[in-house]
This record gives C-alpha cells, structure tokens and sequence, in this order.
DNA sequence: AGTTTCGGCGCC
DNA sequence: AAAGGGCGCCGAAACT
C-alpha cells in the first residue's frame, strides 16, 4: 500500500514526487512534476505527504487552495530524535542528517531569519541546502528506524506525526491571521491613553501622568527610565532596587500612583499601539507568525507583534466577520491535569478525572477548602517555588499526592544531575537547559558542578559561595517544569490535530492557539458543531496522548463576536 | 552609527 | 503577598 508519497521541491522550480514503502523506502519511480499544488491536488489518496521542511512547502499549497491531511517534517521529526538521543546540539538540517547517514562532513544549519513586519511569505527558507528527493527518503527511512530505538516508540511516533499536523496548522493560522478591526483598536487607544499631539510626542493621558509624577518629586521624571525613577525615589530618601511594579507598589509615595498607572498605559503603548496596528494589521486581520515547537518544552512561539501575549484590554478589537462567530476554548487547569496523568498519582487522577474546578477539589482534600493555598501549591510544585508559603503548602500536596509530587521532584533531580528529562511523548530536555552559562547552554553542553566557571569573564559579577550549584538549581526548576509544561504541549498538539480533521469539513477555521487556549472562527451556524467538535478533540487528545487514565481535560468555551467577552 | 543587552511587563 | 517555569517585544542603555 502506498498511502505515503515523498516530495521535494526541485532546483528549476518543478516537484519530485515518489510512494514510499512500509519500511518508509522509495516503492516506486521518483516523478518530476511542474508543481507542487499540481501534484498533491492530482492524489488524493494521498495519505501522509513526507517532506523536508512544512514552513518551505505548505505556504506555497495554502496559497493555491490545496490543503493536505497529514504530513511529515523530516528536520522538525530530526530535532526531536536528535534531542532524545541526547544530541539536541547537533545540526538539524535534512543534509546534516544525510551527511550523518553516510559519514560525511556535516553542515552547519543555516542561520534563522527573523520576520519582518507585514511580510507575505514570512515562512520561506531560500537559504535552505537542497536535498535531492532520493536522498530525502534516505533519512526518513533511517529516522523511522530511529523511532524503533527510542523509549517508547510508540509514543514517539505520535509525537512526530502530532507535531508535523500542528505545522500544518500553524502555516494554517498564518494564512487565514486572526480577525482584527483596526477601528476597535484605535476606538480603544484613543480611550486609554487620549488623543495624540501632532508633534509625536506622547499621547495625552500619557503626558499628563507624566506631570503628576514629576509634581510628585517636586521635579522632572522620565517616568519610562528606570534610573530616573530610582534616582528620584532615593532623594526622597526612598531606596529600591528596581522600579518593577510589586516593589513600587510597596511603597508610600505620592508618585506611585500616576507611575503606576504610566507604566500600564506605557506598556501598551509601546507593545500594542498606533505603530504596532500599523506594522501588524492589513485587511481586517492581524498576521502574526506562529511556529510550533518553537521552544525547548514544545509550546509555540509567535515572531512578530508578540501574539501570544496580546493584552486583556486590547482583545476588543479581535472581532468576528459580520455573521461569522469566535469559539474561544479555554482548557480548565491544563497543567495540574497533565502532572496527575504522567504521574499516575491515583488521588490527583480522580480529582482530575472531575470536570469541575481542579483547584477547589485539591483544596478540599488537603487545604481546608483553600483554594488560593492549593493553587498555589500546585503551580509551586510545577514550578519549583523555592520559599513562601509554596513550601509548606507543598509539604501538605507532598501527604496527600506523593506520587505527584515525587514525579516532579525526580526530575528536578535528573535535571540538576545533568541527566536527559523527558515528556510522555518523548520530547527531550537539554541536559544544560535552565543553566544560566548561555555559551555552553548554545553549545549543547551538559554542565557538571565543577565546570561551571564563576570568573567567565562576562562581567563584573562578584563571586558568589555555591555558584556553581546555583546552575545545577536552575536545571532543576527548569526541568521540573519541562516535563508538565512539555507533556502538556504534547497533548496540545493532538487537540490541534483532532480539532483541524473535525473543522475540515467545515468553513471554520482555526485562528489561534496559545498554550492551553484556541479560537476557531466560524459562521454562526457552525458554532454549536464547533463547540462539540472542541469536546471531542480533547476526549480524544487524552486518550491518545496519555492512554485509558481517568483524567479528563475539560474547556470552557464561549461563543462570541468579540474575544474580549469571552472571558 | 550600528548592534547587542537590559529592564520591565504582557500572556500562558 | 510574593516567586517558582516558559516566551516576545520595545526603548534605553551599553557596547563596539
């Protein structure tokens, strides 16, 4: 059977294609068409497109009308396998790969490009090595090999075959951008932070917090330099160490409140203002450009108008087309759900395996019914929290879920050992992630206690008595949290994927996806379908990531014309 | 003058 | 109340 077909774009602009066999080897003829399009439209039986690089050849389908199933990324598929052999610092590139295969010298990766503002084809790759189709199937039939020797290969597989969809969706979302009035936008700016002087100087609420900050110090402040700031609170006899707003807060002074608030309105100013709608939005649509698995723990990245961290307020202006509806689903307590169904713990799984509040159920058996507290002791145990309150909060989380707890604490401990750290996928930490020695962190090197250098000569950095175990520390909370975030990010994926194969039959389309939240933009009809759909994908993503566990990963989805009212 | 790093804060 | 994980973005500061 040959459900699987290779295809590589050729130098003069033309497509080789060819079937691939079971052991993922040529099965027949390589064929030179004149398109790509052409060539995926002409085979619909078509069942796993295998290319080298999603971002180099899907935009180019996307923009003739061709969609395609299911694909496979062979660089994307040799960074994770590069990663679980515990080589993430070797190359990645589909003619490092081949040159590894036959004992060649390996070429460096070609250096990323960053997206500029408002470019069309932000995923193209010109600098990219080809590699002859031939070749192409050469290491993707080593690569399911590859599959065989890891963990669970089982697993692993999934997690190519997850990732490779969600760069599907994500070259996706990038076509179809999300749906932005600009006049919503502007409608808000103008009431946050006034109207704007001719001159280019700050808008006028700006301005006039400005003043009240200087009229509080009795002098001129800049109230967006930090050293200002510092400079003018310690000749009010006022010491801070930064002007991060907690500790401003803290203190008792007359400019706190307009800087305060400058800085609210600053920051929105400078990350989503006048000249961020005009870099971003083009005809009703913001554009960003995701990339899924853009960090170490699987989440995706956006490059370009910082998508992933649109502030609450400005949410108004993602608006719905006329007749057209947003389906916002929130998944409900991602992470705690995904540390009780990688551990196993049988308490967590049953306050898991509940739809209703996570937090409150966790609470009632081992806080009193403090939610806050048992809040913040999970995330603590997610996320290492090292002193407050987390820490005896953790004790009580230690008594009532041991094997919670002890999952996240051994891999605290492997990652201070400089050990690999994994998801339940497979996708695989660093040994040096969560180091703060950037060079040997870029360098892919595992960095034992005793290498660790204090004098390194990146600055004036006083020497301090444990150091060195400071970097073993960091491993540790960065690989506490890898494998929750990470596993969490695995099963994202499959929801991405299921949701995807459950909207192709629809005109809805998928516009955004953050972490633990999407947003399918659909007419008003399909809606209700969408919300079903959005249930299904995540009973199903369960199952398929974690197995037959009794925890069940609920949304809260709500239909809406302005994202703003979701929530 | 051009490039890199830092500080602060937005999101999860 | 504060501090643990992951990111990106901008202007200012620091550097070359």
């Amino acid at each position: 059977m040959t459900d699987r077909w290779a295809l590589a774009p050729a130098e003069d602009g033309g497509v080789e294609i060819a079937p691939l066999g079971p052991d993922g080897l040529l099965a027949g003829p390589v064929r030179r068409e004149a398109d790509a399009a052409g060539a995926v439209r002409g085979r619909p039986e078509v069942a796993r497109w295998v290319w080298r690089s999603t971002a180099e050849v899907y935009p180019r389908l996307l923009a003739t009308g061709v969609r395609v199933e299911r694909c496979y990324d062979i660089e994307d598929a040799e960074t994770l396998l590069l990663g679980h052999e515990g080589r993430s610092g070797e190359p990645r590139s589909a003619a490092a790969a081949l040159a590894r295969l036959r004992g060649g010298p390996v070429p460096p990766d070609p250096p990323q490009r960053s997206a500029e503002p408002g470019s069309q084809s932000p995923l193209f790759e010109p600098q990219a090595v080809h590699v002859p189709l031939a070749d192409l199937v050469e290491v993707y039939a080593d690569q399911q090999r590859r599959h065989d020797r890891t963990t669970h290969p089982e697993r692993m597989r999934l997690l190519t075959a997850a990732e490779s969809a969600g760069m599907l969706v994500a070259a996706e979302m990038n076509r179809s951008g999300l749906p932005w009035s600009a006049e919503v936008h502007r409608r808000v700016l103008h009431e946050l932070l006034g109207e704007r002087y001719a001159g280019g100087g700050e808008p006028r609420r700006l301005a006039e917090l400005a003043d009240e900050v200087s009229a509080a110090f009795g002098r001129r402040v800049r109230p967006d330099l930090p050293a200002d700031v510092i400079k003018a609170f310690a000749q009010a006899g006022i010491r801070i160490r930064s002007t991060r707003r907690w500790e401003i807060e803290s203190i008792d002074h007359p400019a706190v409140k307009p800087l305060v608030e400058y800085k609210k309105l600053y920051r929105i100013r400078v990350a989503h203002g006048w000249s961020w709608l005009q870099d971003w939005v083009r005809d009703g649509r913001f554009r960003p450009e995701f990339l899924a698995g853009g960090t170490v723990t699987g989440r995706w990245v956006t490059n370009g108008g910082g998508a992933l961290q649109i502030p609450k307020v400005i949410r108004r202006a993602v608006v719905a087309d006329p007749g057209w509806r947003l389906v916002v689903a929130d998944a409900d307590q991602m992470e705690p759900r995904v540390l009780a169904a990688i551990s196993r713990d049988p308490g967590l799984m049953e306050v898991a395996g509940r739809e209703t509040d996570l937090y409150q159920s966790v609470s009632d058996r081992a806080f009193s019914g403090d939610r806050d507290q048992a809040k913040i002791a999970v995330l603590g145990a997610v996320y290492g929290q090292t002193s407050g309150d987390g820490l005896k909060n953790l004790a009580a989380l230690r008594r009532r879920f041991p094997k919670a707890v002890a999952y996240v604490d051994e891999a605290a401990r492997a990652g201070e050992e400089g050990r690999l750290v994994r998801t339940w996928l497979g996708r695989t930490c660093p040994p040096a992630a969560g180091a703060t020695d950037d060079a040997a962190e870029e360098a892919g090197i595992p960095m034992s206690d005793g290498q660790a250098d204090p004098s390194d000569g990146s600055g004036p950095q006083e020497w301090v008595p444990g150091y060195a175990s400071t970097n073993a520390r960091a491993r540790g909370r960065f690989a506490r949290n890898f494998v929750v975030q990470g596993s969490a990010a695995d099963w994202a994926l499959l929801l991405l994927a299921a949701l995807r194969r459950a909207c192709a039959g629809m005109a809805a389309e998928l516009v955004f996806f953050q972490h633990d939240e999407v947003i399918v933009h659909c007419p008003e009809e399909e809606a209700e379908a969408v919300v079903t759909a959005i249930r299904e994908a995540s009973d199903l993503a369960g199952r398929l990531t974690f197995g037959e566990t009794p925890v069940r990963f609920p949304f809260t989805t709500a239909v809406v014309e302005c994202y703003a009212d979701a929530k």
